[in-house]
DNA sequence: GAGCGGGCACATCTTACCTCA
DNA sequence: GATGAGGTAAGATGTGCCCGC
């Protein structure tokens, strides 16, 4: 039972519910907060930190084209630091942020002041592709050799991870968080598989088992066979403490529900 | 106890890539 | 072979919660 629960594995609810059909909690935050997408000249940009200087060689195409449309970006001067084209993506969120919770005049005139802004922010990017970082073998290699170890990095592991595969500590903090996320959900799915294989085979062995009961009270109509039958073969349910007929098809009956008990299933309620 | 910052889980978006008609 | 639609994997972002300071 300890070893079931400790895959967190909620049974049904995350799997029998269709998400989409669950209220839409409302946002603690209702207030958007414009200092998120687009930070003030006053705040440090996370895109800074991109090491710029790798070893000539040693770092692949794909991180060369990051590398140049991050340069861009600052010099550029967009409003949104994100190497990612995230200006998109956050303006989108905002878009269904402000128009899910109840639509405000001033946010609808906030909405078309970004429009315009994302307009010409776009504009500024023509001609620098957005292109999303691909790892390389080596780098997902090393990943994961890293995840196997320890599965959270504290910072000093972030920091140093980052440098030997030319990343920002965000990247690769971001890479563990989603592994995390995708291993759980791989398990959840794995786990569910158990489960569902666990309950056929109850099924069936239900299905048996009241089998048997109706051929024994069959039998028991026709001749009393407690009377019959030598005590050392009668059998009890410990849990429900009825008394079974102790014939070579129930006792075996009785070893395999005991597997169940003694496995994760393990509430009476099962006899 | 309140406030703050960092880290995490989670939901979701977005892009790259693959398959198939 | 080219191409577009659909699906999937994976990088990235936004948000809320928790915890330590």
């Amino acid at each position: 039972m300890d070893d079931f629960c400790n895959t967190g594995l909620v049974l049904g609810l995350g799997r029998g519910i269709s998400l989409e059909k669950l209220p839409k909690p409302e946002p603690k935050r209702p207030c958007f907060r414009l200092d998120r997408l687009f930070p003030s000249p006053s705040e440090p940009c996370l895109t800074l930190a991109l090491t710029e200087t790798p070893s000539p060689g040693a770092v692949p195409q794909k991180i060369q084209v990051r590398i140049d449309v991050n340069k861009a970006y600052e010099e550029s001067g967009a409003p949104n630091c994100s190497p990612t084209g995230s200006s998109v993506s956050s303006f989108s969120n905002l878009h269904r942020e402000l128009f899910n919770g109840g639509v405000k005049r001033e946010r609808e005139q906030a909405t078309e002041e970004l429009e315009v802004e994302k307009r010409v922010s776009d504009e500024e990017e023509e001609g620098n592709a957005r292109k999303k970082l691909r790892l390389t073998k080596e780098q997902s290699a090393l990943l994961e050799d890293s995840f196997k170890e320890h599965s959270t990095l504290n910072p000093k592991q972030k920091q140093a991870l980052a440098e030997q595969l030319n990343l920002r500590p965000r990247q690769v903090e971001v890479w563990f968080q989603n592994r995390r996320a995708r291993t759980k959900l791989k398990q959840t799915e794995v786990d569910c598989e158990f489960l569902k294989r666990c309950c056929e085979t109850l099924t069936d062995e239900n299905r048996r088992l009241q089998k048997e009961l109706q051929e024994l009270k069959a039998l028991k109509f026709a001749s009393p066979v407690y009377m019959q039958l030598p005590a050392a073969t009668l059998t009890m349910c410990p849990s429900c403490e009825r008394i079974g007929a102790g014939d070579a098809s129930t006792r075996s009956s009785f070893a395999k529900a005991a597997h169940f008990f003694s496995g994760p299933f393990t509430h009476p309620a099962a006899c």
